[in-house]
DNA sequence: CTTTAAAATTAACATTTAATTAATATCGAT
DNA sequence: ATCGATATTAATTAAATGTTAATTTTAAAG
């Protein structure tokens, strides 16, 4: 019987985690804030802990901290819950000793998907490491090493042009990319292509993944938006 | 006479079944949802069930938990369909009792050859569920162990550098190896080879196993898809 | 140590298609 | 309404890959 420990501050999501978690035959125990969520761990030892990063008195980072240097939870699968823009929360997460990472809204799906993942990689020791090589936003998957995105179940496959510039922009989600920086960071800045060619792969992108996730910022760049 | 019950709640997928189970001599039985599908299979104990996992009313794991405490029917096989994406309900379906699952979409050799092989491995009364080393895609089953191909039940001999760059891409299926990596995994890092010969190995083995499973990502690489 | 057949590689040429350009249309701020 | 920026579509280009056959290498057999 698998343990897991939620600790968030909202009681929504302790609800819909509990919720979806249980259905799975998990154990659940939740706390809404970090010293009753340490003191629920020590006793409890669960397996995984699902600690959100914002949270009032103690936050999930410090929490974490707390847990690795715990003799007995040292080891504790940590799974963070973060706001989609708190990127860099998210680098400061895995820094402190997360395993791994979800972004809010959360989808029960790649919840439980990415937690039997998790569960999985630590039972079958480690060397294994079976990295998950995609990305997640809403219906569209984004799969590097296949080179290929999936769409509503269905799987399109990229050029490489379309590839490294949709990786470009899903590397700072929200961030906009001017025309110049996608010139230098695709083309190389000795490389000369006339001006209306990124307009074009973006077109292509768009066509493929769908015009909702490339915005345009009129004079400015583009940016992926989710 | 070997009977297979369908239990789906999509028309379109009941009769797509149906056509290619028929095709191959079964007898079908079809339900569209797990409530007739139990009905159905009390009365007519069929050798094989196939259920959708994603259904209304009754899912399909849920049917497959009542199959497995029916007396009469424990033993019966079960494959599910799930979608390609639901990577977490294929878990709990074999942790449910279900012997065997095809993601959809369903292509029917893969369907075909696989139930064969359940309905085979039945009869030859292997009680277990032995592992199994091969890789089965379509009609071409690639036994990593025994480094053996076997294409329509005929087996094929590759020469060495076909079968090493054969074993490459499946060991991964659907990563997409670059040119670089497979000369740097296959021929070394310091062996200097022309740049055609990949393309000539690989049409090769295109030539013996089929031009659908090896595809090329221009500017990239290749991958084994299936 | 040949001989011989298969395998691997190279070379020459053909084909494919992603990437780019070009031409034209549309948008959006002022 | 105008102008600069972006969108769209189709045509073109250039690079990558496909193909075939000839050549070289390898390995096995005599």
């Amino acid at each position: 019987m698998v343990k897991i420990l939620i600790v968030d501050d909202e009681p929504d999501i302790l609800e819909f985690l509990r919720y979806n978690l249980e259905k799975e035959q998990f154990i659940v125990f939740s706390a809404g804030d970090g010293i009753t969520g340490f003191q629920i761990a020590k006793k409890e030892l669960p397996d995984l802990i699902i600690l959100d990063i914002m949270m009032p008195k103690m936050d999930g980072v410090e929490l974490c901290r707390l847990i690795r240097a715990d003799d007995h939870l040292k080891n504790t699968l940590i799974t963070f819950l973060t706001a989609r823009e708190e990127e860099y929360s998210q680098i400061a997460a895995l820094d402190v000793g997360g395993d791994d990472y979800i972004t809010k809204p959360i989808r029960p799906r790649v919840l439980i998907s990415r937690i039997k993942a998790l569960l999985r990689r630590k039972h079958t020791g480690s060397a294994e490491m079976e990295e998950e090589t995609w990305l997640e936003f809403g219906d569209l998957r984004i799969d590097k090493e296949k080179v290929m995105i999936i769409k509503n179940g269905e799987q399109i496959d990229l050029a490489r042009k379309e590839l490294e510039l949709l990786m470009l922009l899903v590397s700072k989600p929200g961030k906009v990319f001017s025309r110049e920086e996608i010139f230098n960071k695709i083309w190389g800045n000795d490389v000369i292509v006339g001006n209306r060619t990124i307009d074009v792969h973006i077109r292509k992108l768009r066509e493929k993944i769908g015009d909702d996730f490339i915005k345009t910022i009129k004079g400015i760049g583009y940016k992926f938006d989710f």
